[in-house]
DNA sequence: GTCTATAAGGCGATAGAC
DNA sequence: GTCTATCGCCTTATAGAC
């Protein structure tokens, strides 16, 4: 892993980042397809063809702002949860995981959106890159949900497959509609307390139920 | 609007409707800007200068799409709304309007896919040509939401906005990953019955809340 | 209604000067 | 490290034959 070590020195130079993160802001308003290297340049000050000296192509561009998104959030949704007590229950952990996934991708918006509007519109090869990292993150969720589901934490009946699903869906469409001029830390910090809220309690007036 | 008249006429051509379908199957995989006119008529069978003749320009062939996708999945919930009787509470109208919202984003996966995907990432003026369409949709939701808070059909500090942008971001992040070669309508009724489950009572065991 | 041919321009990427 | 210049290819769109 030397190759990576030195890859990720050079990678801390100021004009990789700025590179980087501009292209971030493009792909996640334009899509990939639709931002041209020209533009990215030009976000920076530079000519087109100076960005080669920086990356060796396009698709590994797009690479390095999907895998920095899927660090961001999961270091994020670690950090929340690390501030738990040792014997947080399910729910404790739900609105942690929560509360760090909305700040992470409702902060760096530009790389989660540009992961989210990108992902699946992309030569394979550009997003298998990021795939371990995707996974590990899935399996944190998929982890703590399975205990909910073997020590009834979770409702009999509830599928926790379903419910991370529906969680994800949730949180990453804020990701579409948040404006991030007009909302700041707490508008986060009120949606992350609604979600998981809900999906832990429902909508209903307490003692009511529907349906089960 | 005679001029939309005759045009509708002449839209319900066979070819037209075939080169509509490859469009959105396309958009909704690589993305507008991902897919060229050269592909979307290599699926029907053409070359890319004879589309010309039926749309006229990529543009419009996009409005098409993003157009047809919102008139799909508002018929499809109107019509499951419509089998409720007409006094059927928020809980009824919940679930009727989710399952009916899933059906259609699952069954036309291609037309929804391609304008969630695509939303925000073409020209202003592609997606404002469905911009009406869409804000009456927005509006059937808004409605039935607010009412269900001044009748407290709603529990106490359940913030309806939020509520209904979770439900739609539940459920439309359903056609990223529901695999319509894998799974079948019953999977579809499952979803639905599942999401509005979720939404009205929680996942928490009967007779538990937490932190209300 | 569909074809072929082509116009006019943008794209990613490379080479060599500085 | 960044520039200018350029290659080869692909794109949307049009014109005219059939």
């Amino acid at each position: 892993m030397l190759t990576n070590k030195t890859k990720a020195q050079t990678k801390a130079g100021k004009t990789y980042q700025l590179i980087l993160d501009a292209a971030a802001k493009l792909f996640s308003k334009q899509g990939y397809h639709g931002t041209s290297l020209k533009e990215i340049a030009s976000n920076v000050g530079m000519q087109a063809g100076s960005l080669y000296y920086h990356f060796e192509s396009k698709e590994v561009l797009m690479q390095e702002v999907l895998d920095k998104s899927i660090q961001l959030i999961y270091s994020t949704v670690q950090s929340e949860v690390a501030k738990l007590d040792k014997q947080a229950g399910f729910a404790e952990l739900l609105t942690a995981a929560i509360h760090g996934h909305l700040i992470a991708i409702l902060s760096y918006s530009d790389y989660t959106l540009a992961s989210i509007r990108n992902y699946g519109q992309i030569p394979a090869a550009v997003h298998k890159a990021s795939q371990f990292a995707r996974d590990d993150y899935e399996q944190f969720w998929r982890g703590f949900i399975q205990q909910a589901e073997r020590t009834g934490a979770i409702r009999e009946g509830v599928d926790g497959h379903l419910l991370r699903l529906s969680v994800f869906g949730a949180m990453n469409w804020a990701s579409v509609w948040f404006d991030s001029k007009e909302n700041n830390a707490a508008d986060v910090e009120k949606i992350a307390k609604f979600q998981a809220n809900i999906f832990l309690n429902g909508c209903l007036p307490e003692g009511e139920k529907y349906g089960i």
